[in-house]
DNA sequence: GATTTTGTGTTAAATAACTTGACATTTAAT
DNA sequence: ATTAAATGTCAAGTTATTTAACACAAAATC
């Protein structure tokens, strides 16, 4: 008796239900036994361990060490780790963070370099290329060892073509078939997709959002972005490009945008615009600990990071602007969609409650007082591995869903 | 073989399936085969004919007239009319719409009648209660005969209790237990929810909307909502607030809103906000039709769409001018959300093109390519009916799953 | 106009995937 | 020590489905 798992592409009824046990282990903190199955699938017990005999004979699952502490304990399941590995890759505006990690989820290996996207798909690629091979190598692997490669990056993807379209912050991008070039390049599963909706895949699996339906996921990098999970599931739109929160209208005739319009979100309270209103302040003689970085030097989004940590004016204010603005729209996101939490990542993140109090401020004020009591507003769990880690999250899905058939 | 049906409640799998054929016997226009069923289902046509023998058994189905225009036609299957009757009700902030439908959801009666709904819940639940009586007497039913009733309301629903939770235009409303009462004066089923979350299921069963499967319906009449669809299944949130668009800020200082704060996209582009505009302008002293109507009267917005389809400048600007702005609200959300069409419906999308030009318009302008690309901006094929449509649909969703156990 | 092809709907037997009910096992509660 | 309660397993029975065969009707082909 099972019913609503429309996650999973059309198959046999026993196959859907293995799928969904190795999903409820991996998902489920602490592990889950077969009587916790049972109760979850709405399956007997018997049922139960028919298909925990299946996935334990083909080597995916095992039961637990038993916790000496006493007591009796179910026979609690897990993924057995060896059985296969995968890489899962961040690709920003301004570097690149891969990640190896076994068939438990557990990172084994991490690296990560710096790039500048607008350098196109030809330089960049390559960079990625080489990346994936020495993290691979370092984690005492091999390419044949990973079974499935996930990838984020900031921009609207077409996950049926493996590319992305018109991205605002990817020019030279538009259209360049992505995953086909990296196909070839490692003849194993490319998964490509938007790096705010791993971010929220990842958030909600081994996060913040962890036992959260209704999910709200915010990057804010140099570009922002969201990712959404209602219902538990990744929603995409119809053509993949849902969550694009960073071109919305903040302010009629504000400064103009990557985007061609003026007043967007990103143009305001994005990684860029923050860097760059410092740098006008800085120019206009502002007393600052900025100073010292001199006219031909140019004041990155990370300076005013930490020079607001260091307890710098100016660059609080700077930040915390940018958060009211940010505000203003997660609380028209907040009246639309109704979330239980909506979980602020990305490298502005970085810089904790000096941007995630406007934002609670404004949400308290500005959303109906129905979704603003039900919603938390809270900093990525992951920090700035939560893009990874859903790609990593992805690719594994694939890869046990492709091993468990 | 099936998976994918999230919508249903745990049952036995045969069961399941029944009400999965029930409801695309129901919602596929020109009706459907066993063959098509089977093909819809991933079920073989032995198993469909089992299934359907069974619901024809129960008197739930049957097969539709031969179309005699020759060639082979598969045994068009359709639901029975007369198996059971329901009623579908808007209550909007100035009037009330009552539909009874038979179980092919056909609208066999149809009433309307006025109200203010500041008037209160006793008073206007009084109202309801005759409206729902006299509408089912003209139709030659009794009470009896009525196996659900779904009611729409302008305010954000709590479903699991049958109430309304703090609505901004519903004063007195607030926790009020609106199902309970009517439930006692009815004893029968009743279904509560949000209106232009009805709105959005009837335009998508039967209107602007069919074979889409994510869509956004907005409401625009005295307040302003929307509907959403995603992967063909209504979209609640965690508290049944989503949707909720009407008090998004869209200008940073302007006028106040009933909810309290500035510049809500309500206080600005809603049907009252259109009527007080013209009120003032009428009363600075601009030509316009409405002269006549003279300080004592006041204009509704009804009297602004009448002038404006009659030509009268000033009115179509102040509606264009209305469109503008939610054109921009309704640009954020197609980027957000990236659906496939967005309806507009409500009182005052009864102007037309004159509102959803400037929509289309913001839209085109403001989206971001990819999403702007994909999405259509139609209106309301049920036109006034829609939330009504929508309610009658829930209904009979609830008496035929029901029913058919 | 007869013949083949294609798609529809039905039936009976076989199979997959459960449930039922019984039982051994382990730990917690009395 | 005894009882209660939950876990995990096994064999037998049940259900919903598939398989495979066939009858039927219309369209396409010759």
């Amino acid at each position: 008796m099972k019913t609503n798992y429309s996650a999973y592409p059309r198959m046999n009824v026993k196959t859907l239900n293995k799928h969904v046990v190795v999903d409820l282990i991996r998902f489920t903190s602490g592990g889950i036994s077969r009587a916790g199955l049972s109760r979850e699938l709405g399956l007997t017990r018997a049922a139960v361990t028919s298909i925990v005999n299946d996935l334990s004979d083909m080597g995916i699952v095992r039961e637990a060490e038993k916790q000496t502490s006493g007591g009796r304990k179910p026979a609690v399941l897990e993924i057995v780790p060896s059985q296969g590995y995968v890489v899962g890759v961040e690709m920003g505006a301004t570097h690149i963070l891969a990640l190896v990690a076994d068939y438990s989820a557990r990172v084994i290996r991490e690296k990560e370099i710096q790039i500048d996207i607008k350098d196109g798909p030809e330089v960049c690629l390559s960079a990625l290329d080489r990346v994936v091979q020495q993290v691979i190598a370092e984690a005492g692997l091999q390419l044949v060892d990973i079974h499935a490669i996930g990838i984020g990056v900031p921009g609207p993807v077409v996950i049926s073509e493996g590319l992305v379209s018109a991205p605002p912050i990817m020019p030279g991008w538009d259209n360049f078939p992505i995953r086909s070039v990296l196909n070839k390049k490692w003849d194993c599963h490319v998964l490509l997709n938007n790096d705010a909706e791993l971010g929220a895949l990842g958030e909600w699996a081994y996060g913040a959002g962890r036992n959260e339906a209704n999910l709200v996921y915010i990057k804010v990098g140099t570009g922002i972005g969201a990712g959404l999970i209602f219902d538990n599931e990744l929603y995409h739109g119809v053509t993949g490009s849902a969550g694009e929160i960073g071109h919305i209208t903040i302010r009629e005739n504000g400064s103009i945008c990557t985007c061609g319009n003026r007043g967007c979100l990103e143009a305001v309270a994005g990684g860029n615009a923050i860097a760059l209103r410092a740098s006008e302040e800085v120019q206009r003689g502002k007393r600052t600990q900025l100073v010292g970085f001199g006219d031909f030097y140019q004041i990155t989004i990370n300076d005013v990071i930490s020079a607001a940590r260091k307890g710098d004016l100016l660059c609080q204010q700077i930040i915390s602007e940018a958060g009211t603005h940010l505000g203003t729209a997660i609380a028209s996101l907040v009246n639309l969609i109704n979330p239980s939490i909506v979980i602020i990542g990305g490298g502005v993140a970085q810089s904790g409650d000096l941007l995630l109090e406007p934002i609670r401020t404004a949400v308290s004020r500005r959303s109906l007082r129905v979704a603003s009591k039900a919603v938390r507003v809270s900093a990525a769990l992951l920090g700035r591995r939560a893009s990874a880690m859903g790609a990593v999250v992805q690719a594994l899905s694939h890869s046990l869903h492709q091993f468990s058939e």
